[in-house]
DNA sequence: CGTATATCAGTTACACTGACATCT
DNA sequence: CAGATGTCAGTGGAACTGATATAC
């Protein structure tokens, strides 16, 4: 590293907050450092020919059982639109199954299958390890702490969006 | 919707190992949380027309001073191919020069004008809105540590990086 | 009727790769 | 020569926006 001579061009009227702020800015943080773990855990679940909204998918459905579509949807944050594609793989590969609902015409239910929890297992360890890697600067403390803020902040934001997107309904 | 009926899907021989695994798994709140942020960034800065990638330029002009396109690239983490683009727009809207290096004929310089502050300014003032709103629920102790942690867990897989990609120098 | 569901057809921004001519 | 630089032409996955047909 050693200094890049560069003269501080701070010229006087310029009303700078903070010298650093590049560096400190939490969006930009929060953007780089989710790039690089969506490379580490895309890489990682590549090797076996997974993405991670596979894993989404199957681990919802052990976790909360079968559901529809939409239901799998909202639970996962995959686009209806995009939740097509991503169960056509599964269900091409024999993860989950797809049948129509008998009680709600419109629907299907998705069940995870055997060999889909057995890929959700293999899936499970392959994350744990690149998981090992993303934390491995932080304590058990540390990483707990983290967790709690990161959800801390989504839910608040999940919460602001909903908010904002359905019409105002006055009951 | 009444009970969606779930008798606890627990199979013994199924070793989970979280209840919740899908929402404790990091690198999954992260992706999630950086998209949020990324939208609530990109609009703000939409509303004047810029994208993030202006806002990283002009600040590391301002904070580092002039410099070739490929070291622009570096400190902001922009691809050199996409470097191109950006100044292009910056250049057109006069926010920055782009001059040829009398002393390296391949480089250009770029340097941040003067309505390249005031715009600067101005998209520091909605950062800080921006920034505000989404780490609401944080207080100051609380926004220290987790840039803290962020910038950490940065370093660590940026050298981790590094250490790949080129071919070993010892220095 | 309005709403939800599944599906299909798009667009957009972005990360990333590869190639190339020019220059050091 | 190797290597850096600026540029252009792409790719690929992901996020997101409709529109449509069907069922509730």
């Amino acid at each position: 590293m050693s200094g890049s001579g560069e003269d501080s061009g701070v010229h006087e009227g310029d009303d700078l907050r903070t010298p650093e702020r590049l560096r400190t800015l939490s969006s930009r943080l929060l953007s780089l450092l989710s790039a690089q773990a969506e490379r580490l855990v895309g890489e990682g679940l590549a090797e076996v020919g997974a993405r991670k909204w596979h894993y989404a998918v199957l681990a919802s459905l052990q976790e909360y059982g079968p559901g529809s579509q939409a239901a799998l949807s909202r639970k996962t944050g995959i686009y209806r639109s995009d939740m097509v594609g991503v169960l056509n793989e599964l269900e091409g590969d024999g993860l989950v199954e797809r049948a129509p609902d008998p009680g709600d015409r419109r629907r299907n239910v998705i069940t995870i299958t055997g060999s889909g929890r057995e890929r959700l297992h293999r899936l499970d360890a392959i994350l744990d390890g690149l998981h090992e890697e993303l934390l491995a600067p932080l304590d058990q403390a540390e990483r707990d702490r983290f967790v709690g803020t990161l959800t801390l902040l989504l839910d608040h934001h999940t919460r602001a969006r909903r908010a904002v997107s359905p019409p105002a309904r006055t009951p």
